[in-house]
DNA sequence: CCGAAACGATTACAATCGTAATCGTCAATT
DNA sequence: AATTGACGATTACGATTGTAATCGTTTCGG
């Protein structure tokens, strides 16, 4: 496992995580319209997304339902750690510290982490 | 500008955001051993940098000096962003939430970012 | 029952990427 | 002067990606 998914193939995963089974003019509908993809295009990405086996899919009748096969906080976890040691050498501080020196960080930004972090000490 | 970097180009962009401006061969031998490039693919990498515009080439008699014409620093931002609008919503706090429950964060983390987070309020 | 519509499967095709090899030229060595 | 080696430029070629169109088959509406 662990394959790549492509930023077009990431879309439609993005629909079929909000909601599953779908099936592929149902998924087509929910892709993003700014996108302009027809029918074809989210079906070509349908199957290789399905060779992957980052889907699975249940025949109903003449048509496919389509369902997820990896979890989406799995592949963003692989995404993430994949960005932090690309850039910045493995861990997330150099990463905040990055944002904050360029004014990344708005004040709400920070409340959050910090509250975040506070309640990860016991 | 902004044109996009590959994860191969990538590589031989952190060679010379270390240290330039380097030649061709002087890249090469600086490269990640375990790609196990040859020299011509370095080469073609190199070629493909300039023509993106994010390598600059002085000559140096019959050869070249390459120096990278794009900071690293606005590189990374860029490649931040666009991580955290793609699986974040375009915020920082979802992520640190997110390697937080995966356990993906070491004490050390914790403290460096809040060190961090207090050193920007007033 | 027949033609049209809808499905998935297969094929297409240019752009980018990874990984080079070849070509033409110039310079240094014999 | 002829040869060898190094350089950048050009070309190669299969894989992946983005974006479809076509094909063969089934089903549904009339």
């Amino acid at each position: 496992m662990a394959e790549r998914i492509s930023g077009a193939e990431h879309e439609i995963m993005e629909v079929l995580w909000r909601e599953a089974p779908l099936t592929a003019a149902e998924v087509a509908e929910r892709a993003p319209a700014e996108r302009g993809w027809s029918i074809r295009t989210v079906k070509t990405l349908l199957s290789r997304l399905l060779a992957k086996g980052v889907l699975a899919h249940e025949e109903d009748g003449r048509r496919y339902l389509y369902r997820p096969a990896v979890a989406r906080d799995d592949h963003v976890a692989r995404e993430s750690r994949a960005l932090l040691d690309r850039l910045f050498g493995g861990s997330v501080s150099p990463l905040v510290a990055h944002l904050a020196e360029r004014d990344d960080l708005s004040a709400e930004d920070i409340a959050e982490i910090e509250a975040l972090l506070k309640a990860l000490k016991p």
